[in-house]
DNA sequence: GCCGTTTTCGGCCCGACTGTTTTCAGTCG
């Protein structure tokens, strides 16, 4: 994110905080979260949005905060906020981040017993004079205490894939009751963001059977502690420290609640609001006539959607970042889907620095029902990576061939491809005349990742043998932000050179605003796993999750087109440059 | 603090769960 947005998107939650223990108007203090949730979100620099007059057309950004981001951006500081800041200890704020601390309960600290830091709240909590005041008792101390321990565990949001796979394993679990009618992941996860802080499940069934539903949940083997369990609600940690939570909902209700819980908040805020003027309410039990209460739908989530005239938003654009208008007009385009995907770009083998054998990787693309693979080992410099050397590519080749010859009869096909190293001045790690023997080239940067290597991907780019950059901005979730890179650039020569541009799976170093601009320019993508074990192959649906949060057509994705149409991308960029 | 083909003032989502309560307050999503 870029550095300016990230700072005033914490100060407007901070002054949020603030207000909220000082016990200021909800409604300004929720204002201020929508603010800093905007800038955070917008994926654009606030300074240029502000200077371009951008920013100033966004719905929910009003003239008293253009004021304070104005400020900030010329000071470098709000007034406002330093003020604020000075009423309320910072370590207070920080604790109301944890599951179970509210304002409420600081400021009865803050009042009754002169608590100013966080080693104070927890004495309190432990010599027991907290639980002793009016509204307090042993139990909630208890779960406060509990809910420090998780915040201290999860602080973090968990990367997606972790997320996905941690979400399956309970789906499968549930789908032991035979009673449950419909089971599917919601929230964040449902919209595949990056990043997921709990784990939403939601399932119907007959009301007669939650309690049962509920009960088979919280038994769930993985479970450490049970926060909470109800007949509609209940909420669990796992041995890993995830929260995982649970609702029902009677089967006539699907739809709505499912709409309801995958959100995001700001989507549903925005969706309720176009319902209310057209005279409807929208809950998570249905949609209704709001001046009758007659329930006209909510079965599906469809029903939702068309009541108010409306495309259903795939869950992926739900984020109230102009798919509602496109919705509206019937101008969401059919994206991206799994079933589109005919082949994998991107993986590697024990030749390199995979896990598994050639043909394990084969078998397992097989099984995925696609109709190429592309075989792409790291080329030598990569030493860590036990990198190929021509030689060695040449007797890859050799046991490719062997494949091909069994498994081409059934109309699969293995390509000769390579990850090979775009080296500091360039130039690529491998010369000529292997290069234009495979068929499918990436070439990715994996060395000096502090410094901009803008100069170093064009230049990559303008080899007639490169078709795809791997990792384009080098990000690493969870290990490493991406080299300073100017995107634009890069995408304007991905155009002009007929170069694809990668979607890593694993990395979700690209964001759906990048996305969104290679679809707008016509810049062909791909979705790669960058397997580097079996296992990993079959999470190319979350790459396919990102693509579409970048509202990704399969036209511009490259493994939505046959083995030909792969052929072809190559064979027109060889001759284009030669 | 923000917004307005009903409004420039008066709304802004609201229900579930828990704990401490005898009817509700705080927190969460």
């Amino acid at each position: 994110m870029h550095k300016k947005n990230k700072e005033l998107a914490n100060i407007f939650e901070r002054m949020a905080d603030i207000l909220e223990f000082l016990g200021d108007n909800p409604y300004r203090i929720n204002t201020y979260r929508r603010v800093a949730n905007v800038i955070s979100e917008m994926g654009e620099d606030v300074e240029e949005a502000f200077y371009s007059g951008k920013l100033q057309k966004i719905s929910g950004i009003g003239a008293s905060s253009l004021l304070k981001i104005e400020e900030f951006l010329k000071t470098g500081k709000i007034k406002k906020f330093e003020d604020l800041r000075k009423k309320v200890p910072e370590d207070l704020l920080d604790l109301m981040e944890v599951p179970g601390i509210g304002p409420k309960t600081l400021r009865i600290a803050y009042d009754k017993l002169g608590v100013r830091s966080k080693e104070d709240f927890i004495k309190v909590l432990k010599d027991g004079r907290l639980a002793r005041l009016k509204g307090f008792g042993e139990k909630k101390v208890k779960n406060i205490l509990r809910g420090l321990e998780i915040w201290e565990k999860s602080k973090e949001r968990i990367f997606i894939i972790e997320a996905y796979s941690i979400a399956e394993d309970i789906v499968e679990y549930m789908k032991d009751l035979d009673v449950i009618r419909d089971i599917s992941i919601a929230g964040s996860l449902r919209r595949m963001k990056e990043t997921i802080g709990d784990i939403d499940i939601l399932v119907s069934a007959e009301k007669g059977n939650w309690y049962k539903i509920h009960d088979h949940f919280v038994k769930y083997p993985e479970v450490h502690d049970v926060l909470l369990k109800g007949e509609t609600k209940s909420s669990i940690i796992l041995n890993n420290g995830r929260q995982v939570d649970l609702r029902t909902v009677e089967p006539y209700q699907w739809g709505s609640a499912l709409q309801y819980f995958t959100g995001s908040k700001e989507h549903n805020v925005h969706l309720r609001d176009i319902a209310k003027n057209m005279g409807y309410k929208i809950s998570e039990y249905g949609i209704f006539k709001a001046d009758t209460e007659e329930r006209v739908g909510g079965a599906t989530e469809d029903e939702i959607y068309s009541t108010l005239g409306m495309q259903t938003p795939p869950p992926e654009i739900r984020e109230d970042w102009g798919e509602i208008e496109l919705a509206m007009e019937h101008k969401i385009p059919e994206l991206v889907s799994i079933e589109d995907i005919k082949g994998d770009f991107h993986m590697h083998t024990n030749w390199s620095d995979g896990l598994n054998t050639l043909e394990e990787m084969v078998e397992e693309c097989i099984r995925l029902g696609y109709q190429y693979m592309v075989v792409g080992d790291h080329s030598q410099s990569s030493r860590v990576a036990n990198g190929l050397d021509p030689e060695r590519y040449r007797e890859q080749w050799k046991v490719i061939d062997k494949l091909r010859e069994r498994y081409e009869k059934e109309g699969f096909y293995i390509l000769k491809g390579c990850e090979v190293d775009i080296l500091p001045d360039g130039s690529l790690d491998l010369p000529k005349d292997i290069l234009e023997e495979f068929d499918f080239v990436v070439a990715s940067i994996h060395s000096r990742f502090s410094e901009d290597n803008t100069y170093r991907i064009l230049k990559a780019m303008e080899n007639p043998y490169v078709n795809l950059i791997g990792h384009p901005t080098g990000k690493a979730y969870g290990q490493r932000e991406g080299y300073p890179l100017d995107m634009d650039r890069v995408i304007e020569m991905a155009k002009e050179t007929g170069t694809a541009l990668e979607i890593n799976t694993f990395r979700a170093d690209i964001s759906p605003e990048y996305i969104r601009k290679c679809v707008e320019k016509g810049v062909m993508m791909a979705v790669v796993t960058d397997a580097h074990a079996v296992t990993h192959l079959k999470y190319i649906k979350v790459g396919v999750g990102l693509a579409r949060r970048g509202f990704a057509v399969p036209q511009y994705i490259l493994n939505t087109y046959d083995i030909e149409g792969v052929r072809d991308f190559v064979k027109r960029k060889r001759y284009a440059l030669k």
